[in-house]
DNA sequence: ATTTTTTATCTAAAATTTTAGTAGAAAATA
DNA sequence: TATTTTCTACTAAAATTTTAGATAAAAAAT
């Protein structure tokens, strides 16, 4: 059964995705500000600002008054974001389990040593509480 | 610089996918088996047959004549296609690192010691080359 | 033999996502 | 003060994705 209080983040489409990423990365920023972190081709200011608004009914963004506009700032957190999409791509890929995508991964040899000695020590501290 | 053997795979979208994960799954397909594999409510025998076709042209299906018919099956594999959209998943959330994304799930202790135990052994394993 | 069912193709409507134009208010500038 | 710039809100066009109807051919059922 669910739990009453669990809502389910919705999921965002790119270029929504873009938008939070940039907010995530920066903390706040105007519609400007928004725009200059993106590259070319720079999508028009109405554009942007459009995302914003349905950001804003997804409950993901919310803004404040700064100067003569809005500064506006995630309200979801990039880290509870991903855990949603990290999970789904597990599911869907890897059977649901972390352990098979290092494994994949690592039978791909597309990880390095450095990367594996981490990884061992990242779950040797964990096992160790 | 780019191999210029590397054909970039384009991304699915929802509907393509759900088809391509059921081909994934079964090996090969008929249209109407894919749709047994659909859980309600079914979609309609031509919205399947448009996924079908579109995969077709994206290169990702093939079919052969089998029986009065076509059998459908996936000619890129899942492993390849997982690739990439892990790739981009670790990318945009997780700083392109494998060990972030273990940390990641360990601090949320949303993994088993059971999982931990297999990703020592898979990664010690892999060392161990 | 005729009717019904199954199948694939072609076409396009419906729904969603992306892009941006227009209007109006507020601020900056001339 | 008049003009230009900057910004948000509203609206809608364009592009993409999803859904499925209509048609035709072939097979199966009656």
């Amino acid at each position: 059964m669910k739990d009453y209080m669990s809502k389910d983040l919705q999921t965002l489409t790119r270029g929504e995705e873009e938008v939070m990423q940039i907010l995530w990365q920066l903390g706040e920023a105007s519609v400007a500000q928004i725009i200059e972190n993106i590259q070319e081709p720079k999508p028009k200011y109405t554009t942007v600002a459009t995302f914003i608004k349905i950001l804003e009914n997804k409950g993901f963004v919310a803004h404040r008054a700064e100067g003569r506009g809005f500064c506006y700032y995630a309200v979801v957190a990039k880290e509870e974001y991903a855990s949603g999409v990290a999970k789904s791509l597990l599911d869907s890929y890897f059977g649901g389990s972390l352990s098979q995508m290092v494994s994949f991964f690592g039978k791909k040899e597309d990880i390095s040593v450095a990367e594996m000695d981490e990884i061992l020590e990242i779950v040797e501290q964990i096992k160790g509480k």
